[in-house]
DNA sequence: CACCAGGAATGTA
DNA sequence: TACATTCATGGT
């Protein structure tokens, strides 16, 4: 239960500071989860693409409110009324793009038997299917990885850079460097991954919210 | 009015 | 490899 590296030192400062996340967090470091909380959890990974949360919230109630705020759900509107798709999830921005990005990634959870048998199998080659999805970045990826299907992956973005550079653990951005740097120096463990990535993004906007 | 928010794809040099 | 552009809403 113990971090003896510099890495483990620092997240147990933020522990201590801010303890488990919450707000948004609550469902994304919510342990365990629900089949359709992982659903959510993987919609909210497309939608939340350059976009803030709370417009994704709405766009995620607008999903709830027609009973799609699900793999199987989007798919079938994605085939019977793209136009629909989009406009349910608007408030969220780029709705079109991001409508062909959910009906690509729900197609592929579909085919193959949804989350949980992705959860159980290919525990190796799921990241790379995954990234050869439209839609699905070095960073959507591992967000789905980590919060949905609950593997030791971390998540690097731009909070993460800043935090690193900000901690002095590194001075350069590159993804998988900054990636292998936290993986290595952690024990494994997607709990662990996932409350360090919400604490730093909730410490990032902490710091950087100073003037309201 | 400009700028940004939990990116990724595409094009250019 | 390193930038630039596009996608688009809603809050500050």
């Amino acid at each position: 239960m113990k971090e003896t590296s510099l890495v483990g030192e620092i997240y147990r400062g933020l522990r201590v500071k801010y303890g488990r996340p919450g707000g948004q967090w609550c469902l994304w470091s919510k342990r365990p989860k629900t089949l359709a909380e992982k659903e959510e959890v993987a919609i909210g990974a497309i939608l939340t693409q350059n976009t803030n949360w709370r417009n994704v919230e709405k766009a995620i109630d607008g999903l709830k409110r027609e009973g799609l705020c699900a793999l199987a759900g989007i798919y079938r509107l994605a085939l019977k009324n793209k136009k629909q798709l989009a406009d349910l999830i608007r408030p969220a921005g780029f709705f079109n793009q991001k409508a062909d990005y959910l009906f690509f990634l729900s197609r592929f959870v579909v085919g193959r038997g949804g989350l949980e048998e992705l959860q159980k199998k290919h525990q190796k080659g799921l990241r790379p299917q995954l990234l050869s999805l439209r839609g699905v970045g070095p960073e959507t990826a591992d967000s789905i990885l980590l919060y949905a299907l609950e593997k030791p992956v971390f998540v690097i973005d731009e909070y993460t850079r800043r935090f690193a550079a900000k901690n002095n653990l590194a001075s350069i951005g590159d993804y998988h460097f900054l990636k292998d740097l936290f993986e290595s120096n952690l024990r494994r463990d997607y709990r662990l991954y996932q409350d360090f990535h919400a604490l730093i993004i909730i410490d990032g906007k902490h710091n950087g919210a100073q003037a309201h």
